[in-house]
RNA sequence: GCCCCUGUGGCGGAAUUGGUAGACGCGCUCGACUCAAAAUCGAGUUCCGCAAGGAGUGCCCGUUCGAGUCGGGCCAGGGGCACCA
């Protein structure tokens, strides 16, 4: 008998036994009960690190536990292929992006072969293949026919130098992240998903994931945003006859037509009605731009606040600008009250009504404005009705407390005042409790073209039409070129050329291709049942969902387990399938992390390139010092990322995956270390001697 | 600014409901084996102290016979959201 256990016979030997055996393949008609173990699938990006071993080895421990304990265990895995790093690699290296991302593909399928997870490999998939996103395109459709697919003009970032659009995330200090030429916001046409449709349902279904970190739930719940309050109208009237004559004239041409008779504004503290000191519209509101077409200077305003970046940073920073119409409106609950109409920076044309009233007392922005353009800054909520003529100093108060000088409200709590204003304003006509949402309706489009092409056809006849569902899969062309600026889809010489399969005109196809957060929205449900003339069997589909413990990293807290809950619901609500909730339970893992190393001249240096020599760390190439930096999380840009072949051939896959598991709990970081791994390694040999036993 | 989470040895971290703080592992120290090393096995390892003894779960205060655990107030680190009316 061998002294020592070795990994690299053992764990091809037996990985050879579970692929012959078929051991971890899902039978869909089997009568034990079902267990779905889901990872969120990876993008392959090259190759695969200890991070992901990390996060593949909790599913399939999970997996093998299930499946001993006598569950039929679903365990697949798959790729999240589109997205922006093949375009980029595809510039860089002139390869085309689907050969890179293939290639990746056979790279880390091998390498999580390596690992031998207990995987269902037979259901392998990959979001770039025609065979999965021809499916997505139906499902398009079918959201399209439903009426939860629409058309409007949203703001981009857009690279004039590549010609091309940005995300947030590639706009650094307000310029492009590559060409770094400054970006310019533009609108274009774009498809849009009525997530909002869903926000009430989105939000309630929450309460129901009790196997869902509590975190997780609270983002989910900030994300969408629930605030009750009341939309009111203020009713225009001619200027003051003292003051603002010179606005006189445009502003009494404006009483006169229909659509500007009054503002609409939300608030959330309808019990401070009577602090308000003034109106404010969004440089974006109707009333605002009908306002600039007659008056130059309040176009001038509207370009100076659309001026600079939209990042937090900058608005933060940013100084509350204000331009006084010249126009007032009637308080609507006193006839006599003239309040001012501004148009104010701060003001979101994007939620609520983009109008304010403000009351600078109690809330600080309007404090900041109200301090600057010298309005009345009015008390109407104090803590005893004592403090009723104590001015509001230095910044606004916000607390509770009770109402004063706020006639009929006088003496009520906060929320007893609210409850009276809106049943006020229900009852004479000029306002309504409501609700409002942070959550805004998902931006689909995307002007790239490693995505699944938007099956639409544009006829200047007959407007959007849907592409045909016979002629589905639209498949991306495979003769496109990176080596110019730009869209490939829309400079290619005949792909969007198409006729009309309305009218039979001349027709373009849509060049914009949908988010990649489409494509990972629903594929655990193709992992359940994967017919080849539709996207899912309900039936079959219906036997796996909903996954019964999924795992991942935290960044998907919100974005991707948002989308994928809103789609099946969609799906649900179209009658395609019956889950509300893809995923019953959700388990948020930790990062892997590893020390940084940089060279005196500050390039990142990777780990296994250095070496401890006499005076410290240096750089085994050169033998130059090199200074030990952050612990962070493993990342291809600071070279600190460990590679799992390396680290499977060195110890094997099981101490590579007890390491992983054992020595952190699962939803902290763990900080890979050579010392670790090594501890692991004899662990699992002290475990072989132990179950192999010496015979004296 | 608002919301949330976390602070325990050199390190990862244990400690059902308030009841022997530091399980288990890593690392380290010493010893055995060896010509020597690696591996392995054994012992020790919160801190101060030769010892007796004392201190100790981020800090301060409180509740309790008893607090890592409960309450209040701070401090530090991390995360999410953000001119959201």
């Amino acid at each position: 008998m061998a002294s020592r256990f070795n990994p690299l016979q053992a764990d091809a030997r037996w990985q050879q036994v579970w692929e012959e055996a078929g051991t971890f393949r899902a039978s869909d008609d089997s009568n034990r009960p079902k267990a779905y173990i889901l990872e969120m699938f990876p993008y392959p990006s090259g190759r695969i690190h200890v991070g992901h071993a990390r996060n593949y080895t909790m599913g399939d421990v999970l997996a093998r536990y299930r499946r001993m304990k006598g569950f039929e265990v679903l365990h697949p895995m798959g790729w999240d292929a589109f997205g922006m790093p093949a375009e980029n690699a595809a510039m860089e290296r002139n390869v085309h992006p689907g050969q890179w991302t293939w290639s990746n593909i056979t790279t880390m399928k091998a390498q999580l072969k390596r690992l031998g997870f207990a995987l269902d490999w037979s259901r392998e998939l990959a979001t770039c293949d025609p065979a999965y996103y021809g499916h997505e395109q139906a499902l398009f459709l079918d959201l399209y026919e439903a009426e939860l697919v629409y058309r409007k003009q949203s703001e981009v970032n857009w690279d004039p130098v590549d010609m091309t659009v940005l995300a947030n995330e590639q706009v650094i200090d307000g310029r492009g992240w590559r060409s770094g030429a400054l970006v310019e916001r533009r609108k274009l046409d774009q498809w849009f998903l009525k997530i909002t449709d869903f926000a009430d349902e989105l939000l309630d279904g929450l309460a129901a994931l009790d196997q869902w970190p509590d975190k997780v739930r609270l983002m989910q719940e900030n994300w969408i945003g629930k605030s009750r309050g009341m939309k009111f109208r203020f009713e225009l009237c001619a200027p003051a006859q003292a003051g603002a004559q010179a606005n006189a004239g445009p502003a009494d041409g404006l009483l006169l037509s229909q659509e500007h008779k009054s503002i609409e504004v939300f608030t959330t503290r309808p019990d401070t009605i009577f602090g308000s000191s003034f109106v404010a519209v969004s440089p974006d509101h109707p009333l605002a731009v009908t306002l600039a077409q007659d008056q130059p200077e309040v176009a001038a305003f509207i370009a100076e606040c659309k001026q600079g970046g939209t990042t937090a940073a900058e608005l933060e920073t940013q100084e509350k600008k204000g331009f006084d119409t010249g126009l007032e409106v009637l308080h609507p609950l006193d006839p006599e009250w003239r309040l001012p109409v501004f148009i104010a920076n701060f003001v979101l044309m994007d939620y609520g009504t983009g109008a304010i009233f403000g009351v600078p007392g109690h809330d600080q922005r309007d404090f900041e404005f109200a301090t600057k353009y010298r309005l009345p800054i009015l008390r109407v909520v104090a803590a005893s009705a004592e403090e009723a003529d104590r001015a509001v100093e230095g910044e606004a108060e916000n607390g509770d407390g009770v109402i004063v000088n706020s006639r009929f409200l006088d003496g009520l709590g906060v929320e007893e005042a609210k409850a009276q204003v809106i049943r006020r304003a229900e009852a004479e006509g000029w306002g309504e409790g409501t609700t409002v949402w942070r959550l805004r309706d998902w931006g689909v489009s995307r002007q790239r073209y490693w995505g699944t092409p938007i099956p639409i056809i544009h006829c200047d006849g007959c407007g959007a039409v849907p592409v045909p569902r016979e002629q589905l899969p639209v498949k991306l062309p495979e003769d496109v070129s990176f080596d110019v600026p730009g869209n490939p889809l829309e400079r290619h010489p005949t792909w969007k050329h198409v006729a009309c399969p309305s009218c039979g005109g001349e027709a373009r196809r849509e060049t914009d291709t949908l988010d990649t957060f489409v494509d990972s929205s629903w594929y655990f449900i193709r992992f359940a049942s994967q017919p080849a003339d539709r996207p899912f069997d309900k039936a079959a589909a219906e036997r796996w969902l909903p996954v019964d413990q999924y795992i991942g990293g935290v960044e998907h807290a919100i974005l991707h387990l948002l989308y994928a809950r809103f789609w099946t619901r969609a799906l649900q609500r179209l009658g395609r399938l019956d889950v509300a909730e893809p995923f019953a339970g959700l388990f948020t893992q930790g990062m892997v992390t590893h020390e940084t190393y940089r060279s005196a001249d500050g390039r990142w240096v990777a780990p296994d390139e250095i070496e401890v020599g006499a005076g410290g760390l240096i750089e085994r190439a050169t033998g130059a010092p090199v200074q030990r930096g952050r612990i962070e999380k493993m990342s291809k840009s600071k070279r600190n990322v460990v590679d799992s072949d390396a680290i499977a051939d060195q110890y094997g896959a099981d101490a590579a995956r007890w390491f992983l598991l054992s020595d952190s709990p699962p939803e902290r970081d763990l900080e890979w270390s050579d010392a670790g791994i090594e501890g692991a390694w004899r662990f699992v040999q002290r475990l072989w001697r132990i179950a192999t036993g010496p015979t004296h």
